[in-house]
DNA sequence: AGCGGGCTTCTACGTTTCGTAGAAATGATT
DNA sequence: AATCATTTCTACGAAACGTAGAAGCCCGCT
C-alpha cells in the first residue's frame, strides 16, 4: 500500500495529474518525448508503465474507446495529502511529529493552517 | 535524498530510534533475533545494512571504541516530520495539499494542531 | 468472410536496490 | 608473532522498474 513510484512512473503521473482530461498512451509518449530531453520511450514502454500504474491503483483506464483513455485515480493533492497521512499514521508518537512539522512551516503556511483549522471547526 | 528504506533497514532504524544510547551491531543483531520470529541475520548482514544506512545519512557511527557504536542521525519524529515536509515541498499547490491534509485529521489532532500553531505564534 | 493495420498484451532482459553472508583484511591482546 | 574479535570487501539472489520486441486482438474495408 505504501507504494513508491519509479522515475518514469512519476513522470507519467505528473502529466496525468496536470491534465483534467483523460489521455491516451500516445499523448503521454509525445509529452514525455517533448519534456524529457534525453528520453523518448517507445509506445509499448508507456503502455507497460500505465498497466503497472493501473495495478497500483494510481490510474484508471477506460477501455470503451479504442485507444484506451487513462486518467489519474486521485488528484495530485489528494495523493500527497494521503502520503502525509501515511507517514503520520506510521508514527507511534503522532503529536511529537506534528509538533516538529508545525515548527518548521513558514509563517505564511502557519497562517494558512490556522485558517483551515478555523473554518473546519465550525462546520 | 528522498531515500526509501528496505525492510531490514527499517527494523534497524526502529531499534536505533527507540534507544537513546548508541548501540553496537551485536546489540542490534540480538534485538532483531529476539523480535523477528523467523529471521536472525548474521552479524555481517547487520554491519552491511548499517554501512548502507550510514551512507544514506540515517546513521552516525563512532569508530572510537572497538565494537563501533551506531546511533540514529535524527529522531524518529524529526525524520517523519522531514518526510512530511519533503512530500509537501514537492507539491506545486501546497495550500491545496494542506487543505486536504487538514480536512482529514481527526478532531483530536485538529485541536492539537490549533494549540501548536497558537503557541508558535507568540513564541 | 477474410484481410490488413492499428492497438494491446505478453514476454523478456538489463539495471538498481536490498537482504544475505562468506572471504579477506585489520587490529588489538597476549 | 600468533590468535581472535571486528570490520570491510566481494558477491549473489530476489524484487521493482525501465525498456521494448513479439505475439495476439479487434475493427473497418473490400
Amino acid at each position: 500500500m505504501a507504494t513508491t513510484l519509479g522515475e518514469l512512473e512519476r513522470s507519467v503521473m505528473e502529466f496525468l495529474w496536470a491534465s483534467d482530461e483523460a489521455m491516451t498512451a500516445y499523448d503521454l509518449r509525445d509529452r514525455l518525448a517533448a519534456a524529457e530531453v534525453d528520453r523518448s520511450p517507445a509506445i509499448t514502454t508507456v503502455l507497460t508503465v500505465l498497466s503497472r500504474l493501473e495495478n497500483k491503483g494510481f490510474v484508471q483506464r477506460q477501455r470503451t474507446s479504442r485507444p484506451h483513455l487513462y486518467r489519474a485515480q486521485a488528484s495530485r493533492e489528494d495523493h500527497m495529502a494521503e502520503l502525509m497521512h501515511e507517514v503520520l499514521g506510521s508514527a507511534t508518537n503522532r503529536s511529537a511529529v506534528l509538533e516538529r512539522f508545525v515548527g518548521q512551516v513558514s509563517e505564511r503556511e502557519a497562517a494558512l493552517l490556522r485558517e483551515l483549522l478555523e473554518s473546519r471547526s465550525h462546520r
